[in-house]
DNA sequence: TTTGAAGCATGGTCAGACCACAATCGTCAC
DNA sequence: GTGACGATTGTGGTCTGACCATGCTTCAAA
């Protein structure tokens, strides 16, 4: 007896839920900060299970297209967009994604960034950045306040970029960056030097000379990765990793 | 009398579990391709419901780390890394990503890539892309096989670059792209004219010049962009969308 | 030897109950 | 009146246990 297959019931649950909620998006049905409805209210409009409707949102969620508030409800993500904080850090566990590497990214991203900066900025951005600059200086003396007004400095650029997309990955790298020197103590890398070449840069910008804040960027980035340690490392043969045998790793997996 | 919190239940279920997974990772213990034990069986181990530990594997399934093969098990992901691939196409619809954005993106990332590559790239490299090249020349009267070439040469050059994080990152912008592409008729964009500059470019890189091959490439992906019509366009002013009233939009969230 | 049908291991879904958190509302003391 | 504080309500978070769906393996029949 041939099986009927009136409806279509297979097609994961989760993906029915993640290309409803995707259509919706895509025709501003749904919009950044709006609210979705409550899961056993939605579960019972998209007749499914509360529990397959939470493993959709879930996935939602994980890829930050969604950010959920415990008591409070779901909602669609605003603000600047996200490439999941987590993800690149997990991945970099996972594929042995390297600090110079990353470093190399953020300084072939930045530099770019810098002269679409120059070439597109507007008023309010030239304004934001000179604000950015003279916080720095004057806050010389202090390395945690001047490293707030060195990672704005560098957001508006990203900003001034007109390219949400590059300034998106740029933060994600940065935040990632960012995680593995928190530990390392405030190296005190000569901070006026610092704020010197961002006002260079500044000036670059606003003067709207592309190459020459392109130049200056790279220049600038080049130094801190020197400053950090996290230039390319020689060639290296045989890493000679002491891995355990597979039997033992995975009999450890279970481990609390 | 006050509750004695002798451990803390606390901190999500779902976290914990990211949290447990990903010190596995990052430890060796869990490596690419490993799979990890049952739910079931794992999650007694866990000390947590079965559901919760799904929406923790949910949760690193939706950012690539994990991949799940139902009736099989539960493997850490191995191959390439990827970032999310759905993720920036829904960005996209959600922060309103233009096509000449990732276009631009894409040419920013890949010419500097072909830099790194001739920099970098290796005998087998080389051999590769010499390969694809005359494959593209081999395959000029078929433009489905054509393109296949095309796409593996440029993902040579970025596996030559030495620095997988740009290579996933434009993975990521070109299969987006592609998607938004694929519908297009395949427009003959003259292949010859292609196919000759990509052996330029594959020549560049074999010469190591890093310089020639960036320029190359950029030069290149430019072609391609104006083939799709993908420039960025001039300044607009007054968007004029049609957007529903809010609580209309809200209303039809739950139409299946 | 081939092939098809069980069987089994594993992930997917469901239902309903209850827990935890946050905002709101109502009561009561001041 | 007004503020504080507790109850109520709305919402996401978790648990349990059952059953469904898929895909590999095994084994018996042809």
């Amino acid at each position: 007896m041939p099986r009927i297959k009136p409806e279509e019931p297979n097609t994961h649950r989760t993906m029915h839920v993640v290309n409803h909620i995707r259509s919706l998006i895509e025709n501003g049905t749904l919009q950044p900060g709006d609210k979705i409805p409550p899961e056993r209210e939605f579960a019972r409009a998209l007749k499914i299970s509360r529990a397959s409707l939470r493993t959709g949102i879930g996935y939602l969620a994980a890829m930050g297209v969604m950010k959920i508030r415990h008591g409070v409800g779901t909602f669609v993500a605003d603000g600047p967009p996200e490439f999941g904080k987590t993800s690149l850090s997990l991945m970099g566990a996972l594929h042995g994604f390297q600090s110079w590497q990353m470093f190399e990214a953020r300084i072939i991203l930045e530099s770019h960034l810098a002269a679409l900066a120059a070439e597109r900025g507007k008023e309010e951005h030239h304004a934001a950045l000179a604000e950015e600059v003279a916080e720095m200086f004057a806050t010389l003396d202090s390395p945690a306040d001047y490293l707030i007004h060195d990672l704005l400095f560098h957001r508006i650029v990203s900003q001034a970029s007109g390219n949400p997309i590059l300034a998106a990955l740029i933060e994600t790298i940065t935040s990632a960056l960012y995680d593995k020197r928190r530990k390392t103590v405030e190296r005190s890398t000569d901070r006026r030097e610092s704020a010197e070449m961002h006002r260079e840069i500044y000036k670059a910008i606003r003067a709207r000379k592309p190459i020459e804040a392109r130049k200056l960027m790279d220049q600038h980035l080049r130094m801190a990765q020197a400053a950090q340690g996290m230039e390319r490392p020689p060639e290296r043969r045989a890493p000679a990793s002491t891995q355990k045998s597979k039997q033992a790793r995975l009999a450890a997996v279970g481990s609390n």
